[in-house]
DNA sequence: CGGAGGGGTGTGGTCCGACCAAGGTAGCGC
DNA sequence: GCGCTACCTTGGTCGGACCACACCCCTCCG
């Protein structure tokens, strides 16, 4: 008995920071399988169920994806997908009453004002990303209904985060967008007469866009800033 | 055999999408004591497994805290710890790579800059919260060592995020921090001599604060940004 | 010789039943 | 009346089994 069981730390803790280990020195990269649960339980000495509990909080975490069968594709593999678990998180929390829609505002507002700024200075760094802003403001014009015309709209936001060229932002702005859909955009999409406030959400964001275009960081911020703030604004205030 | 195997969208989902209900419901409250985790599995129709995995998941969140026993805090609880549970998620994305360490120096740059000019800004609204920056602040004064002086360090930015009132500005700076230490700081402690390197970041942070208690936003965002960009920047490059 | 079918195999998903450990409680005996 | 001991509840863990699915390979028939 030398030890084994003194202040025991939970096995399936122990099989999480095992993999933990193995994800922070590399040796487990995206796109590479782990070994089998059975395999995996059998090497660390714990239950598969342990093994499986770790595994299970690292999904929800985003970082890995399981899938039964054979193939490439096959068993657990490396996956990152940071914005989804995130969101998730954020979503949960926004529900409990972590935190007030109110501070989702403004964090969107501290968001995409930092980003609308980036993006609007970026100049030729990233031709590509101020291009993928403007496929998705063109995707956004004509007659869509709510719901293609919802998810157009985050593709534009998201776009413009993403034309950053800061990965994290990116996904935290994906993530505190996903976290108050349904809450807000779903609920503010259904009063009212449709058209015509699709029509002033176009013209803003085809405001917003020009701005980023001229290369007018401080007025692109300004007008992704009321923007938002209008679009929130309906239900918090 | 009317249905129930139709797509089968996994029983564990099947469970945390019930939980979730209860809890965006608002049925299920903070402080609240969940179901035993065998009469939740017999009340949903679920193996007991099932259960415990969607409960795994929900406790990596950051929103539900176990303990076994019979006791007032005992079983599983609704516990929300949302920083806890932000900062694995970005720590394990920055080991797997799903976005580089510079991007987080940005984010924190963003997040603080924000922060400060908002604390700056607050005046007698939030009295407590600069109060509790200079708690942080004369906390750190003395001759610490390098451990304890981080732990102070960290408690000093994170009470100008709360000084904002926005939790969840809070809660996101708390994770960002949570994800580079040991990564970055910890490092970073480790060169060169220790008392001049804390001399120099006492008065960075006493600068900070009398920009902050002045109610200057501007300066003190300035000032923030600079002592996080020398922070990371020893590093990064 | 080639293609289609079928069985074998590996993998995650699920369930059952059991036991352990920790913490409280109630009841029994001194 | 007090202390101690059984017992109960609850999460933690384990082993074994079976299912569903996807792929692989081998065989058999045209």
């Amino acid at each position: 008995m030398t030890d084994t069981r003194r202040a025991r730390p939970a096995t399936y803790e122990m099989v999480l920071e095992h993999v933990e280990q193995r994800l922070t020195s590399g040796e487990w990269r995206p796109g590479d399988r782990l070994p089998p649960e059975r395999e995996l339980a059998a090497r660390l000495g714990a239950s598969r169920q342990a093994v499986r509990e770790a595994l299970r909080v690292l999904q929800a975490q985003g970082v890995i994806r399981s899938q039964v069968g054979t193939g490439a594709d096959s068993g657990t593999v490396v996956v990152p997908a940071p914005a989804r678990a995130l969101g998730r998180v954020l979503q949960l929390h926004l529900a409990v009453d972590s935190f007030p829609v109110g501070d989702v505002t403004e964090a969107r507002v501290m968001l995409e004002r930092f980003s609308a700024e980036a993006a609007a200075g970026s100049g030729r760094d990233s031709a590509s990303g101020l291009l993928q802003i403007r496929a998705a403001l063109e995707a956004m014009d004509g007659d869509l209904d709510r719901a293609a015309f919802g998810a157009a709209d985050a593709a534009f936001h998201v776009a413009i985060a993403r034309a950053t060229g800061n990965r994290l932002v990116g996904e935290l702005t994906t993530a505190i967008r996903e976290s108050v859909r349904g809450t807000l955009l779903d609920a503010m999409y259904g009063d009212g007469d449709w058209p015509p406030l699709r029509a002033r959400l176009q013209d803003e964001h085809h405001a917003i866009w020009s701005a980023i275009a001229d290369g007018a960081g401080g007025l692109a911020a300004d007008r992704i800033e009321a923007h938002i703030r209008a679009f929130h604004g309906r239900l918090g205030g």
